[in-house]
DNA sequence: CGTATTAGATAGCTACGCTATCCATAAGTC
DNA sequence: GACTTATGGATAGCGTAGCTATCTAATACG
């Protein structure tokens, strides 16, 4: 396959394509003499996973060039291939330096919460530190929200049994793909139902109305 | 309060305020004289609503500016409120003219899910179109995330069902913040623990071993 | 009265994610 | 083999987002 039927196929322009190449985010074609190249279908499934990571998972280059490179070194091991997905695509935590009261408050409220569930997590990851952030944010905006978080922590556990149990019988190369688009795009299914989730139980509650009137103009 | 406590207060420069003020996020303060003003409690907690949405939500000053403009407008019905929020928080969906074979089996897939699931919402809404989206990108990319969707909406229910209940007893101006605040901050929190939770069932399955020796370098 | 702030206007800046142009070589076409 | 088209590689530029900096005239504060 030549530029042009990569770009038709994978509905990427060329000069897009070109600068994926640059930007090591595509491997390089086979040569076929010094300077032209062919490519392959993995060429076009590499441009797609590109395309999913930045549109619908909303991840940056930058962020997508650091997944990439993870799925291409092979050194993973069984259980890190879960925490290299997610230290690529999770966003700064909590500063640690941060001592003021709200900060402390909000790791001491995610230590409870990770102990209450019994979960065997490194306090220090950065996971943890992104849970810390969040929740220090909604303790000093709607620290309603963090009511139910036990509730919550439950069913979420439940959804992380779902994902690992996906990884049953798969090879660990298969592993690997499937941990990557199920973090990135898994967050996006699940905002997106839930959404819809919502507009249901709103409905339910408030009244349904079917027709555009009752919408927001 | 004047400028300078405010951008103490909020931890934001000045210089930042003065082009939120430009651009409407931020409503203009009391005028004490033709070129002075005085600013509130309520500036405060506006501009930690608006760098909450943008450093822990991730939305673009664009979505705020609409999501704040919604607040603002007090012509909300008690069911309209997830619609506005999510609106405009909600990127674009599936385009509606996409006549492909993916793309009419991915809402096919979804009309299915909201139907099996008893779910009260208009297929053509945004949400609906957005999930239709995340569904077809997924088909084709790693279509195995699709196999448990049904026991994923089950739980994700769930989590709008306690969405839902926060708002009991609440004056709908609380609602209207508590919805925002859920709506972009719920993602964020959702997201968070899930990766957490993700750590823990992949260590129980594959081993835990608490030493940084064991994580990716 | 003098120094420090302020509101408001305008201009500039950095990072991101492409997009466009050029050129020399190679491929396809007759 | 001549000729048109496509390609790889390099370099430059572009549009948007989200600030940041500078300036000015008016006000506040001690």
């Amino acid at each position: 396959m030549r530029m042009a039927e990569l770009s038709r196929e994978s509905g990427v322009p060329v000069a897009t394509i070109k600068f994926y190449l640059r930007e090591g985010l595509l491997p390089p074609g086979e040569r076929t003499s010094p300077n032209q190249a062919r490519y392959s279908q993995a060429h076009v499934r590499r441009l797609r996973l590109i395309r999913a990571m930045l549109d619908v998972g909303g991840l940056s280059l930058a962020q997508v060039t650091r997944v990439l490179a993870a799925v291409d070194s092979d050194e993973l091991g069984q259980h890190d291939i879960f925490g290299v997905a997610q230290e690529t695509v999770t966003q700064p935590g909590l500063d640690p330096d941060d001592d003021s009261e709200s900060a402390n408050a909000a790791r001491e409220r995610v230590r409870k919460l990770i102990a209450d569930h019994g979960w065997l997590v490194p306090l220090d990851s950065p996971v943890v530190g992104a849970l810390a952030k969040v929740v220090a944010t909604i303790a000093e905006l709607e620290p309603v929200l963090l009511e139910q978080i036990d509730d919550r922590a439950d069913l979420i556990g439940r959804i992380a049994d779902l994902d690992v149990s996906l990884l049953d019988g798969k090879s660990l190369e298969q592993q690997v793909e499937i941990v990557v688009a199920g973090t990135v795009l898994g967050d996006a299914l699940m905002s997106a139902m839930r959404r819809v989730a919502q507009i249901d139980r709103s409905a339910r509650r408030f009244g349904y109305s079917g027709d555009k009137a009752s919408k927001h103009r």
